[in-house]
DNA sequence: TAACTTATGTTAATATATTAACAAAGGAGA
DNA sequence: TCTCCTTTGTTAATATATTAACATAAGTTA
């Protein structure tokens, strides 16, 4: 490792991966793997070694020549290149299945991200509480946002209130959405917007599967 | 359009891009939007007017010089790629909140996808329905594939038992998995597996905060 | 010590993906 | 009819991503 080079321009894909990489290595029992070599990594994942290899080198590697890389110096120094390695907060707006599915999530903690608020629009769900967050009335959401100073907000309504929902959430402040609805959702240029389009997923399966039975 | 060059190597990402485009295609109100240009439909998505004439282009076109794409003729076209002209059948193990979502997301029969099934172990959710579908217990999961004629299973279970639950699957018969836990789950070649790896697009989204926060 | 093995960092070569440029085709209006 | 505008299909140019090749470093064994 001779430098840091982070100012480099990251490519898109890499980052994408350096996440794989990280959900992998969290999921490691740590007694058996306190070192791990490019190509372990690269196995557990699908990918070639020399992919891991210049992936890392983007931000100067992570080990030394010779040497396996040591799994905490990889975690660390990985939350620091993602923004994990301080604590953000999030609200999840939209308390039906997914809405719980997503507030039972316990990755969260390990990510440095804290579940700080739920809403929902429906007077049955707003007074319950969920792992200790109460859900409280959208109305709340500016309210909320600042006191707490939530960073991001996850959009599991309905499709219909998503756009709505969205424009709550950045005329109150927030940068960043993870939308879950699948609709493509119109956002000033400075808000970051990920998108799980579930149905992408599922049509691009459908399609290697009518690959691999017409071949 | 001169003709079909189906065979001639589809890029993964233009497979991808063809999944967003159907996705976004088929929210639109029908009677306002018969036709569209590449530039319209571009523009919904973020990306730019050569890229989505890229795309199709690997297909032969979808139109015809001049005139703009017929709405319809582009989703019969891409449905017919996508593999999804044919009706298929689906199942769901794990009903917790999250196969509980899946079982109620109303996109699956516009994507000629039928749930036949859904399956825990918990007893306490064994003989409840959803839309109609009832929950069974896993032991009956290679029966219901054979007699259904099963396609794609969907793995909505705890992390410790996705592996378990992939290999009922496989083993029961199923090429396809769509696959919500976070682990990278092992399957045979021949088996197509796809990864809804959430956590990673929670990354990918800090990742992206930080950056337009430091600058 | 020397030869061999395994490992990372780094650069070069290849492959893939995106964007630009332009010909061909239709519609609208003077 | 002629010109202008818009559109798709197609090819060429550019940009990005992946893979291979190799130098360097550490450990191991004869």
């Amino acid at each position: 490792m001779t430098e840091k080079k982070v100012n480099k321009k990251i490519p898109k894909m890499t980052i994408i991966r350096l996440a794989r990489y990280l959900n992998c290595l969290s999921l490691l029992p740590r007694e058996l793997y306190k070192e791990i070599s490019s190509k372990e990594l690269a196995s557990k994942i699908g990918l070639k070694p020399t992919q891991v290899r210049q992936d890392f080198h983007h931000f100067g590697g992570f080990g030394q020549a010779g040497y396996r890389y040591k799994v905490d110096d990889l975690i660390k120094g990985m939350e620091e290149i993602l923004g994990l390695d301080r604590s953000q907060n999030l609200i999840i707006v939209g308390v039906g299945h997914l809405g719980q599915a997503l507030a039972n999530y316990r990755k969260f903690e390990d990510l440095g991200l804290r579940l700080v608020g739920l809403f929902d629009t429906n007077p049955r769900l707003v007074g319950m509480a969920i792992r200790d967050v109460k859900v409280r009335d959208i109305d709340e959401i500016p309210d909320i946002v600042k006191s707490e100073n939530v960073s991001i907000g996850v959009i599991a309504t309905p499709t219909e209130s998503a756009q709505i929902t969205a424009d709550l959430l950045v005329s109150s402040g927030i940068r960043g959405l993870w939308n879950f609805s699948p609709i493509n959702i119109l956002t000033p240029p400075d808000v970051i917007i990920q998108n799980e389009h579930l149905s992408v997923g599922l049509m691009t399966l459908s399609y290697k599967l009518k690959q691999i039975m017409s071949s």
